[in-house]
RNA sequence: GCCCGUGUAGCUCAGAUGGUAGAGCAUUUCCAUGGUAAGGAAAAGGUCAUCGGUUCAAGUCCGAUCGCGGGCUCCA
């Protein structure tokens, strides 16, 4: 007999039973929810025979792992019906993903996104049929021997660190895969193939590509109903379209990956802005503005020239060569060598709006996420040693107090430690990296560590923040650096009267401010808090009778300063509404009879609040409460 | 850069199998003076991304270029 421990409770089967069987004598019905075992850390099929004692935890359906495990039991169907659909296909991965799975196949015909529905109907006749899962271990060799005619997974094979490796077999469909996977194809309450790419193999773009389809699975129809309806709702927010819609900016083919902002685009940029300033004065911060074209020879000393070229642009002027440029600090060095410097200055906080440029390649440009030239809203600071701490973790109070106001609550930080490629000490390195972890600890950050990922000159803090469809964003970032002082020789005079050396910090709190519009815009759905909308409120005459007494309140808006538009078209009211509401405006101030005789107004909020007959006054003050106040919601 | 897709009026999109372009919205003008998401009518608006090729004939077929979109190490 075989012993098994199922969550505490001992069972004794016969030799030869699966873990499905003891499941099913325990308990029938947690049998049936039931997709894969855990043993020591090890991911089971529930067709496994255990040969000894054994102590197991089933995983069921409920379980986010019980997805991945789904998902790539999926994967392994696509795969089947690609084989069955195009017979010369090789297949190479096809893993789980955090929101799917995909496949990736060579194969010699095209394949479109027109032709998934013919896919997803071979997937449908296989799972109706509902072979098993069949696992095999075998040895390297006979692995070898499987795949003989598939390059991709002789290359897999080759670089599995185990002797034997696992086979599995679904009908007439056999795959190089550890598993484990869902019990019976019944299981895949609901999938569909989401899209079609191209994709290098191992990522890598010297290999060839091959082609990719992403899909997602899930337990249950409903489950697949919400994730597509997320999609849709992800698509009706996509700031290229929003942004479009409310002319904030647009895109001409005569400058790809340059972003053009419109009138009211501009409106968001300089509320950021305005507050981004307030903030910073408050925290010390001294404004500067370097150019944005500086000799080659500054680049060449800042290490650019040799690290960063391809992405860099370049003029002539006068025969010489100067670049346009990518990042900031150069600029700010040379400010700070312009003069001599104290210990009594320090830290001394130089911000910059600056306006970068670096080349991306064609393939990467993607709306505001992903240009060619975007603002930075820099800093950097040069400080003592001993400052480091202080002044880094008031960076990390400045970006929690700006994303609380945008509404982003909830983020975390990654913490990127020394590259194989570096310079300096181990010994600062040891310092710099524990000083940065100390300071996360210190100020309660939820964090990870991503080992390696530091820049070359010193580790760094990222923020990632969520928006509100649970997508995360990189946006500030906080580096340490003891290199760029020494290229450039930076110095202050110490109490000693001695020359010592600074150490720097690069730091962004939004990163890139048209990629942080682009953020903000889907963040919304294009619905401004009242500070931030283009247009704040707009004046709704019912009929031209009513023109004078609206154009006097619309007057008194613009007087207070609030940015008011004035709709005296000759429309029907509901299409003035409708069109305001399009145009997400937070207040439609509704103008007719009853107003100018009482000699108030209407107002419809964007939030669906209705206000009627509210005295001017009080309106101003509720709409100033919510404008000064950065509130949310009106 | 690479793979697949795509590019028609300001916007959103129709235009099998080739026979010199259509709708809705927006715009302009006129009528209706209107109470909370489109009142009615008319007009104007396009070298069908660009260049080249096939053809008697190209928005449509072929090629190139450019732009845009989905992707391009979440590893059996």
């Amino acid at each position: 007999m075989v012993k098994i421990n199922i969550e505490g409770k001992l069972l004794e089967v016969e030799p030869g039973s699966s873990i499905k069987d003891a499941l099913r004598k325990l308990d029938p019905k947690l049998a049936k929810k039931t997709v894969i075992a855990i043993s020591d850390g090890k991911k089971l099929d529930l067709g496994h025979v255990p040969g000894e004692d054994i102590g197991i935890k089933p995983v069921t359906s409920d379980d986010s792992l019980a997805l991945d495990v789904l998902n790539h039991s999926t994967a392994h169907i696509m795969a089947h019906a690609i084989q069955r659909l195009y017979p010369d296909t090789k297949f190479a991965i096809g893993p789980a993903i955090e929101e799917g799975f995909y496949y990736d196949f060579d194969t010699r015909s095209t394949i479109t996104f027109q032709d998934l529905p013919k896919i997803e109907k071979e997937m449908k006749r296989i799972i109706k049929k509902n072979p098993k899962f069949e696992k095999k271990e075998v040895s390297k060799k006979q692995a070898k021997s499987i795949f003989s005619d598939n390059p991709y997974k002789l290359e897999l094979i080759e670089g599995i660190e185990e002797d034997r490796v696992g086979i599995y077999t679904t009908g007439d469909f056999v795959d190089l895969c550890k598993g484990p996977h869902i019990p019976t194809l019944a299981k895949i309450g609901a999938f569909k193939l989401l899209s079609i790419a191209g994709a290098y193999w191992r990522g890598k773009e010297e290999n060839k590509m091959l082609t990719r389809i992403y899909g997602t699975a899930f337990y249950s129809k409903e489950d697949l109903d919400a994730y597509i309806s997320r999609l849709e709702r992800a698509k009706e927010s996509d700031h290229r379209k929003i942004g479009k819609e409310l002319d904030l900016f647009s895109f001409h083919d005569e400058a790809p990956g340059f972003p053009f902002f419109h009138p009211k685009g501009m409106v968001l940029i300089n509320n950021i802005l305005d507050y981004w300033r307030e903030e910073h004065k408050k925290e010390g911060y001294e404004e500067i503005k370097t150019p944005m074209i500086l000799s080659n020879e500054l680049w060449k000393t800042s290490g650019h020239w040799e690290n960063y070229k391809d992405n860099m642009y370049f003029v002539e002027i006068d025969q010489a060569e100067y670049a346009i440029k990518p990042m900031n600090c150069p600029g700010s060095n040379l400010i700070y060598r312009s003069r001599q410097h104290s210990y009594r200055e320090l830290p001394i906080r130089y911000p910059e709006i600056g306006l970068v440029h670096r080349h991306e390649k064609s393939g990467v440009l993607h709306g505001l996420f992903r240009v060619r030239n975007f603002t930075q809203d820099d800093a950097h600071i040069y400080c003592t040693e001993a400052q480091l701490e202080e002044e880094i973790t008031r960076i990390i109070k400045l970006i929690a107090r700006m994303y609380d106001v945008f509404g982003f609550n909830e983020y975390h930080v990654e913490l990127s430690t020394r590259p194989p490629k570096r310079i300096g000490s181990e010994a600062i390195w040891d310092k710099s990296e524990a000083l940065l972890e100390k300071i996360i600890k210190e100020n309660k950050l939820d964090y990870k560590v991503n080992e390696g990922d530091g820049a070359f000159y010193g580790p760094k803090i990222d923020f990632h923040i969520k928006d509100c469809l649970d997508r995360t964003w990189q946006c500030a970032t906080i580096q340490l650096d003891f290199s760029t002082p020494e290229k450039f020789d930076l110095a202050y005079v110490g109490k000693d009267n001695a020359k010592h050396r600074p150490v720097m910090l690069h730091r962004v709190v939004l990163g890139s401010l048209e990629r942080f519009i682009g953020i903000l815009t889907e963040h919304y759905g294009g619905n401004f808090p009242a500070w931030l909308a283009p247009v704040q409120m707009v004046v709704l005459p019912i009929s031209e009778k009513f023109e004078q007494y609206a154009r006097n309140i619309y007057s008194r808006f613009e007087d207070e300063g609030f940015r008011a538009e004035f709709d005296n078209r000759v429309e029907s009211l509901g299409k003035k509404i409708r069109e305001a509401e399009l145009n997400k405006v937070p207040y439609m101030v509704v103008i007719g009879k009853n107003e100018q005789q009482t000699q108030t107004l209407t107002i419809r909020t964007k939030s669906g609040r209705d206000i009627k007959e509210i005295r001017i006054d009080r309106f101003i003050g509720m709409a100033r409460e919510a404008t000064s106040k950065k509130k949310m919601d009106l």
